[in-house]
DNA sequence: TCTGGGGTCCTAGGACCC
DNA sequence: TCTGGGGTCCTAGGACCC
């Protein structure tokens, strides 16, 4: 009879992702450097991060390092299918998968003792069959929390596995640099460096209301909390996308309106095909936009009622346009790029409810009506409004 | 050598409401 | 002349992540 340790969950990160699919559907690249990407570095292969290229470096830079690295455009179908399979195997492994991106993932394993092992044999599993399956080596980080589990994975990484046993945590934890506290990118890095603060153990040894006054409420409280060990986030199962956005880097020679307006047109009519075809709507369109000297500006308007309707949404996009005018007449514009938010389900109604809450099982009755008129699996939530805050009521078929 | 394209969350001020 | 307290929504910007 095995007890569950309290490291039950386990984050999946994919190596070196669109280069490791590279290198899988092609032979010739196994074993050399490679860079996906023409412009900008989008993945290298470990043997090219070996010689020090990196994701988001400029391509002559990359070249520069390493003038025998094969580079390659990005196939990006070829990755959403690689990154679908390898989810399979998640869904697998456990219903409770929660998607960080294309290539990483959340999996909570507490309660699968009994029929699939051990956290650690169960990762390791998962390994093997992601690289018999889908032939792709993955590393996993096995934990107590979301924190801990993505550090683990982090510095196993590649092709590893490390388990981080709840005794050891701090151990594990305080010697690494602020860095890999989960939050903490170059600007927050400066202001702790600034201050002394070089480990996740001196921002532990600090008192939470220091950080506070450092960073902020939300940023101060959450960094501190990590830095003790302390992550209550859960993996979520289903978490739906908040926004869907596309955008297009425009060199920096001058353009014309007209240019200008086809980019946005090109923009729109790809984010409205995306919502639709997610079946979702939206009421907030954002226009964004990056100027000659790379400082940016976001201007947005919401609707009064959601769309999907190309025409709808690029009326709104050439109004902010118009608007945004004078900052791109004085600034210069190198991208533009257009999101969509505020997103709902295609198709959601509202209706009034006529129930009477005081009676019994009438709010069940009323949902048992609107399961009868929409068809019960067509129904997917309820929304109470009226209330505060609106409760929500999955209503999703079994 | 200037930096691609896709996202998330937080903050702060103003309008507006009770 | 001075001017409460609580809340929501929208807009804009900033930081961060892969």
């Amino acid at each position: 009879m095995f007890v569950a340790s309290g490291a039950t969950i386990l984050h999946a990160d994919l190596d070196a992702f669109y280069a490791s699919v590279e290198q899988r559907d092609d032979p010739d690249l196994r074993g050399r450097p490679v860079i996906v990407g023409m412009g900008v570095v989008l993945a290298a292969s470990y043997e090219a991060k070996a010689r020090g290229v990196r994701t988001a470096m400029g391509g002559r830079q990359a070249r520069r390092l390493c003038p025998d690295a094969v580079v390659v455009s990005p196939r990006m179908s070829a990755y959403a299918d690689a990154s679908d399979a390898v989810f399979e195997v998640f869904r697998q492994t456990t219903p409770v998968v929660e998607g960080l991106s294309i290539d990483e993932a959340f999996l909570d394993v507490g309660g699968l003792a009994r029929i699939s092992g051990p956290p650690q044999q169960i990762a390791a599993r998962l390994r093997l069959e992601v690289l018999e399956q889908v032939g792709l080596p993955i590393t996993v980080g096995v934990a107590r929390t979301k924190f801990l589990a993505k550090v683990a994975s982090a510095v196993a990484k590649p092709d590893g596995l490390l388990v981080v046993e709840p005794e050891r945590e701090l151990e594990f934890l305080h010697p690494l640099p602020i860095e890999r506290l989960w939050g903490v990118g170059e600007k927050t890095s400066a202001k702790l460096r600034s201050r002394g603060i070089l480990t996740v153990g001196d921002v532990a040894r600090l008192a939470e209301k220091s950080m506070v006054a450092i960073l902020g409420g939300a940023a101060g409280r959450h960094l501190h909390a990590l830095a003790v060990g302390r992550d209550p986030r859960h993996v979520e199962v289903g978490r739906r996308r908040r926004s869907i956005g596309s955008q297009h880097a425009l060199g920096h020679r001058p353009k014309t309106p007209a240019e200008l307006d086809a980019v946005v047109v090109g923009l729109i009519d790809r984010v409205a095909r995306r919502l639709r075809s997610a079946s979702r709507v939206c009421r907030t369109v954002v226009l964004r936009l990056r100027f000659d000297d790379y400082t940016r500006a976001t201007r947005s308007h919401t609707l009064a009622e959601s769309t999907a309707h190309t025409a709808h949404l690029l009326a709104v996009a050439r109004g902010l346009l118009a608007g945004a005018r004078p900052a791109i007449d004085r600034r210069g514009l190198t991208l533009v790029g257009v999101a969509l938010s505020n997103l709902d389900d295609d198709g959601a109604v509202q209706l009034p409810l006529p129930f009477d809450r005081h009676v019994p099982g009438a709010l069940d009755a009323t949902l048992d009506e609107v399961r009868e008129r929409f068809g019960s699996t067509a129904v997917t939530r309820a929304v109470l409004l009226g209330r505060d805050p609106g409760i929500t009521i999955p209503m999703l078929p079994d």
